[in-house]
DNA sequence: CTTGACCCTGTTCTATAGTATAAGGTTTAT
DNA sequence: ATAAACCTTATACTATAGAACAGGGTCAAG
């Protein structure tokens, strides 16, 4: 097990770059969002950068509220053929705006919490909570 | 009954306004995230505008990638006593680098997917997955 | 004055996303 | 050559965030 392990990581050092357990990698390759990698003949798995940077982005799009499968759709968004190019467009341009979505969400907390901050600075005390008034949902609020 | 009603929602119908189920109210009365209500005399919840306010904002909060404790954080940020301002300043600066962060990750994924879409439209398949390549947390490649 | 649509508490069940453990094989370092 | 530190599969356990259900009380309409 020499010639094979160039620029190879083993699962336990694939786990430590990428800051998760051991078994949430085993997890991920049963869920399909990393697919099952070259072997050693002992069965040992074998891994590179590609897989690496996948754990990195699953972290990543985790910590902004996407779930597993969301996350392997957006993974899955590749051109591979080019007749299924207009279809990945199409999931493309739905992901796109559920993001954009939520940067404006974002940017809605982000408003409240510099209002918060300031007026803290001010040493004034509020009444209501800005947070609450300030993120106000786009979809109940401006309709209905 | 009626006295009390005035511009108050029995659970029910503070459910179906904020979009959640009956029994999630509850629960999220149980864990602190809403405290418990006014209650009739026959016990019955009694809502108002706060509390409808609070439940979209933790909807959203949770489409966002924040726990429930991280949401109760963020709604525990108020200034109510002045004293506690240097306090909760200290914790809305926390918040909003974090927020400030998610912002940037989202920023990372929504070009990439407007390098998809363009790629898509020029029909061209690309090799590498763009959505991969582009969003590198910065914790983890920069450094090290 | 009863029927359907509400509400109550309390307990149990579910999905998601892991985490731990058991029982055993492999690799590396002394 | 043997112990420590890896790895394997398979199964079971956990936390979070609810959803469902049981058994029963309440309210509004006919």
């Amino acid at each position: 097990m020499q010639g094979i392990m160039k620029d190879r990581y083993t699962i336990g050092k694939l786990a430590r770059l990428g800051g998760v357990n051991i078994q949430t990698i085993r997890y991920y390759e049963r869920c399909g969002l990393i697919s099952p990698p070259l072997k050693t003949n002992s069965g040992y798995r074998l891994y590179g950068e590609e897989e690496l940077k996948r754990l990195r982005f699953i972290r990543r799009a985790k910590e902004l509220g996407f779930t597993l499968k969301e996350i392997k759709e957006l993974l899955e968004l590749r051109v591979d053929v080019p007749a299924a190019c207009e279809n990945v467009r199409i999931r493309a341009e739905e992901k796109l705006k559920i993001i954009e979505d939520k940067i404006g969400a974002l940017e809605g907390i982000k408003n409240a919490l510099t209002a918060l901050i300031s007026s803290c600075k001010r040493k004034r005390s509020t009444e209501e909570c800005p947070i609450l008034t300030s993120l106000e949902d786009p979809h109940h609020t401006s309709t209905e």
